[in-house]
DNA sequence: CAGATATGACAAC
DNA sequence: TTGTCCTATCTGG
């Protein structure tokens, strides 16, 4: 389930099983087998995300970045690895520990001028300390373009993906096809503060959850009045069923590529 | 067992 | 806007 918050899980996660390790890297599938060469028997000294984009920082300068996009798939357990099962692009081993990564969009080895370029084209990133919010209003505020396209785009937010930017909407009261240019520095405010807690949150639980585990902000006005057997997500994917606070169906349409999903009601 | 589908991103038109 | 790529999993026949 790979938007930022999965990604800062991983991260935080070969911290813990690699970090400070030498490891040993192999490629059974083969297609990274002269990346993994390069890193195999080097230290994980430490790991980082920024948005959806992984960094594993090996002791010598090699800067592993790899990039899951939509089936990309890490699994990890206790030594001895099992034998590689599928399509397994890079494999890594510590004495008490395996790693292996399937179908990632990138799974590469940055030198510094590529990776300040990777780093200079993403927005800021709710759950990175250092982000800075005012930077996304800005490209934001002077655009035409919808809501739900300009919160996907990773240079104005990163980490979010489809289903964070849907429920933010939702909780925004806030309709997908919104322009940018009719978002006040209030409501904005409001949707990155929501992005953070909600990304923390998934970050914490390790998994999207925009309606249990988090409550709608009092500043947002409106409080959720969830079904015992309501879902963990407002409208995500609840094309047809019943809103989960005012029991409206739940609408969907195709926006450029991504299906959008919203409530009429409350979403105006 | 083919086909559809999936939380993404990019190039080409 | 459309096509393409990466892989696994779920659906229906």
């Amino acid at each position: 389930m790979p938007e930022g918050h999965t990604i800062h899980r991983l991260a935080a996660r070969h911290r813990e099983l690699f970090g400070g390790r030498v490891v040993a890297a192999s490629s059974p599938q083969g297609r990274f087998a002269e990346g993994a060469a390069r890193i195999s028997g080097r230290e994980l000294v430490d790991t980082d995300a920024y948005g959806k984009h992984l960094l594993h920082r090996y002791a010598g300068g090699a800067v592993l970045h790899v990039h899951l996009g939509l089936y990309g798939k890490f699994s990890d357990g206790p030594a001895p690895a099992p034998l590689p099962v599928g399509e397994v692009r890079l494999r890594l081993l510590s004495p008490a520990n395996w790693l292996d990564l399937r179908g990632p969009a990138a799974c590469e080895l940055l030198d510094p001028p590529e990776l300040d370029a990777l780093l200079a084209r993403l927005g800021p990133d709710p759950l990175r300390a250092d982000a800075k919010p005012e930077r996304a209003y800005a490209a934001i505020a002077r655009s035409e373009r919808p809501l739900m396209a300009l919160l996907m785009d990773q240079s104005i937010v990163a980490g979010t993906g489809l289903i964070y930017v849907t429920e933010a909407l939702f909780r925004a009261g806030l309709r997908p096809t919104t322009p940018g240019r009719r978002l006040r520095p209030k409501q904005w405010a409001a949707i990155w503060d929501d992005l953070c807690v909600l990304m923390r949150s998934g970050v914490e639980v390790g998994r999207i959850d925009t309606v249990r585990s988090v409550h709608l902000p009092e500043a947002m006005g409106r409080a959720p009045r969830v079904d015992r057997h309501g879902g963990e997500v407002y409208v995500y994917r609840r094309a047809g069923q019943p809103c989960l606070v005012c029991a409206t169906k739940v609408r969907t349409a195709l926006q450029g590529a991504r299906n959008a999903y919203w409530c009429p009601t409350c979403q105006r």
